[in-house]
RNA sequence: GGAGAGGUGCUCGAGUGGUUGAAGAGGCACGCCUGGAAAGCGUGUGUACCUCAAAAGGGUACCGAGAGUUCGAAUCUCUUCCUCUCCGCCA
């Protein structure tokens, strides 16, 4: 979330940014502005009043030490209305408190200067594009279809298991998987990101200091007998190792590469965007997650970008970055560039990865901070992409490499799958 | 799941209800010493919020978390979470 200092020292330039978002902040944000000196004005007097106790108390016990009854109880009467002062005013602070925090997770992440104002995904800027749209022969088939025909998928099977969008991947279609995982990290590594393996499922907090609660809430499973949620993402576990972390500057950046089955709920997507793997509840990903100094992460965003981008270029898929909209940017992040692939047969463009730099705004939920030369503490920048999201990659190379003999794997992956074509 | 022990600062570790934000040790930082280093000596070493134009200074809160008893709680009581040991179960 934002802090409550910027939204106080620059309310008129947080509603203007707020509104490339399509968020209408003024109402909110005049509603903080007065609850945080409300916040002030009350901790001021709890304090006063606090002091006054302690000073009291000490009081009291040195007139015991010395053996002075009378001063003490006279001192304890004092004490009475004091206490009961402080009590009315402690419980109206931790009020005002709570009413702040509920309305600070409410506003969404300021837009970066160079986030495109738009509504939609049309809005969205092409950034830039590469590889080449293979020319499929007109019998060419969508990829459910050549997952029946290779026997690589069994959608029903993952029905019959546990519902629609677990499917079973089976023979090179599993191998395929495996593959791609591998490849994924181990590229990961030679970038300089350090390998973890993290929990699947997260506490609230940790569903709370990346953002996921309380604004995604109905979006993830909830095992509610251990109240413990399964992971949407590897973002989750491996940007909460940093959670309540104050790191030493030369620690700056943090490269974290996690592989992980990813959970999703995709309350409300339905129709024929769904089909097949385009969109699924149990998928395969490899994050990468970076912590970086304010100073660099934009910087570090675009090494992030330009990183995913080798991946899209080493499988030969045709690919596209968008620069999203405001209104197309998720609620938490300030700038997000997402990867598209062709997909030949359904003739559309799959996203893939979505690369953002969150600024401060998860680093202020986490409290990972770093300590400065002058040793205060500052909050860091996080910031994560897909690298990359397998079902889709999988789509795309199924359509995109069909050809009569069977399907070719591209040669930088050959090495992984073990085999070059499937047939 | 059953029984027991315990959770204190960067780490280890003391702590009797009353100047304890917390002894002591280690670590770390700075300084002195040195040609340089080690050793030695000295000094310093939490976070958050508030106050102050700012700095200095001052205040409040925090000894797993939450509530309570008390004039006063790291210290007493209750709840809860976590860790460890033993037993049980088990990949």
């Amino acid at each position: 979330m934002l802090t409550l200092k910027y939204i106080t020292e620059n309310t008129t330039d947080v509603i203007t940014r707020l509104a490339k978002k399509n968020f209408d902040g003024a109402s909110i944000i005049a509603h903080v502005v007065e609850l945080d000196n409300l916040r002030k004005t009350t901790q001021v007097q709890v304090d006063t009043a606090s002091a006054e106790l302690n000073n009291l108390s000490k009081e009291i016990g040195l007139f015991l030490k010395q053996g002075k009854q009378d001063e003490a109880a006279q001192a304890k009467e004092k004490t009475v209305e004091l206490k009961e002062n402080i009590k009315i005013l402690g419980d109206q602070q931790t009020a005002v408190e709570q009413k702040l925090n509920e309305l600070l997770v409410q506003i969404p992440n300021l837009p970066h200067a160079s986030v495109p104002a738009g509504k939609h995904a049309e809005d969205n800027l092409i950034e830039r594009t590469g590889g080449s749209i293979p020319n499929l022969p007109t019998d060419a088939v969508p990829h459910w279809d050549l997952a029946k025909k290779y026997d690589l998928i069994d959608f029903e099977l993952g029905v019959k298991i546990s519902g629609a969008g677990f499917p079973v991947y089976k023979g090179k279609g599993a191998r395929l998987q495996r593959a791609l995982i591998n490849f994924f990290l181990d590229n990961a590594m030679e970038a300089g990101y350090l390998e973890v393996q993290p929990p699947y499922v997260v506490n609230a907090a940790s569903g709370y200091g990346t953002g996921q609660l309380p604004d995604k809430e109905g979006q993830m499973y909830h095992c509610t007998v251990d109240d413990l949620y399964l992971i949407p993402t590897a973002e989750v576990p491996v940007t909460n190792i940093y959670r309540d972390v104050i790191l030493n500057e030369n620690e700056l950046p943090i490269k974290n590469t996690a592989y992980s089955a990813c959970f999703r709920r995709e309350a409300g997507s339905y129709g024929k965007d769904v089909r097949g793997l385009n969109r699924l509840h149990q998928f395969d990903k490899v994050e990468i997650v970076q912590i970086q100094h304010p100073d660099k992460s934009y910087e570090t965003l675009d090494q992030m970008v330009n990183y995913v981008q080798t991946l899209v270029e080493k499988l030969e898929l045709p690919w596209r970055i968008l620069r999203l909209c405001g209104g197309d940017m998720s609620f938490t992040s300030a700038l997000t560039f997402d990867f598209e692939v062709f997909s030949a047969a359904q003739e559309r463009w799959l996203e893939v990865s979505s690369v953002s730099n969150f600024e401060s705004y998860q680093a202020n939920r986490l409290k990972c901070r770093f300590r400065t030369p002058d040793k205060k503490t500052q909050l860091v920048h996080t910031l994560n992409g897909s690298a990359m999201a397998l079902p889709r990659i999988v789509a795309a190379l199924l359509e995109n490499n069909q050809t009569p003999e069977g399907i070719r794997i591209p040669k930088a992956l050959i090495p992984y799958t073990g085999f070059d074509l499937i047939d």
